[in-house]
DNA sequence: GAGCCCGGCGCAACCGGATTGCATCTGCGC
DNA sequence: GCGCAGATGCAATCCGGTTGCGCCGGGCTC
């Protein structure tokens, strides 16, 4: 949240990077995807994603759809369900994140991750059941919307 | 959670009469639906909702998917987004409830509403932002998956 | 209790996000 | 440069959910 626009050069490379850390192929549509999240100021569904790379390095549906999967899988991305029944997805600032708060507004469907959110508290569970990540989600109407 | 289950005649009836006492149109679907959503412990699918009432009184699928709507619409029940990108819904427990806090089962997708849980705190958001609905939800293992 | 009418129901077709199968291509270790 | 495990692209498919439309029946009127 209000980290500086870097220049998307600047996104690209940090993508090639955070990939060949990871000890992972680099390749093209997997860069591309990257650069893209990390350029985001908010989650993007699947179709934006596609969308902004088809001006740019036009990347078949399916692959981006496995780039992100494999993001996810890696930790350098999270999914966050939407009230739309599609994904969205987002660079992940820390590379294990705990507790995660998303804000989605009701009327254009833009999800924001909220960085600076006070963990919640523990929850009280019924008998055996056991917790391992806790999600929360606000609703309401983004700046543009109001 | 954990309240004590009454017989399914108890149910229907409890169905019937919250149908009436909305001022709504009794028909045997809605009655059904209801009831279903009562008596079950968990959030259910629609495919679960319609697995139920197969075996009792078979509904159309589209048929349950327009009470189920009808009846969020009414308050009656709530909708959850859920991981597998269906939704699943449950009957609710207060006329109009406030913070609302979910448990999902990474493994077998149960969720259940978990009434007894404090409010979230209140969440700093971006400027302009307009928070009007805050729901938690937490991920872990349920009691039978562990 | 019979008739009427509006809204709910069932059927079938459809939609769109996501997934799978498979042949081809390519990053990168050697 | 070579080879191969693994990634890509294309097409077909799946599946949860939605829409259109004609028929049916709940509940009000007389």
């Amino acid at each position: 949240m209000d980290r500086r626009p870097l220049r998307p050069a600047a996104k690209a490379a940090a993508a090639r990077r955070l990939i060949r850390a990871a000890g992972e192929r680099l390749t093209a549509p997997r860069a591309a995807v990257l650069a893209v999240l990390l350029e985001a100021r908010s989650a993007l569904t699947h179709h934006e994603i596609e969308a902004t790379l088809a001006t740019t390095f036009p990347v078949d549906r399916v692959t981006v759809y496995r780039v992100l999967d494999w993001l996810v899988a890696l930790g350098l991305a999270h999914r966050i369900p939407g009230e739309d029944r599609s994904w969205r997805f987002g660079a992940s600032r820390a590379p294990a994140h705990g507790p995660h708060a998303h804000f989605t507004c009701t009327r254009c469907g833009t999800t924001v991750c909220l960085e600076d959110v006070a963990v919640p508290p523990a929850v009280k569970l019924p008998r055996g059941f056991r917790p391992q990540k806790v999600e929360l989600t606000v609703q309401g109407l983004c700046a543009a919307c109001r």
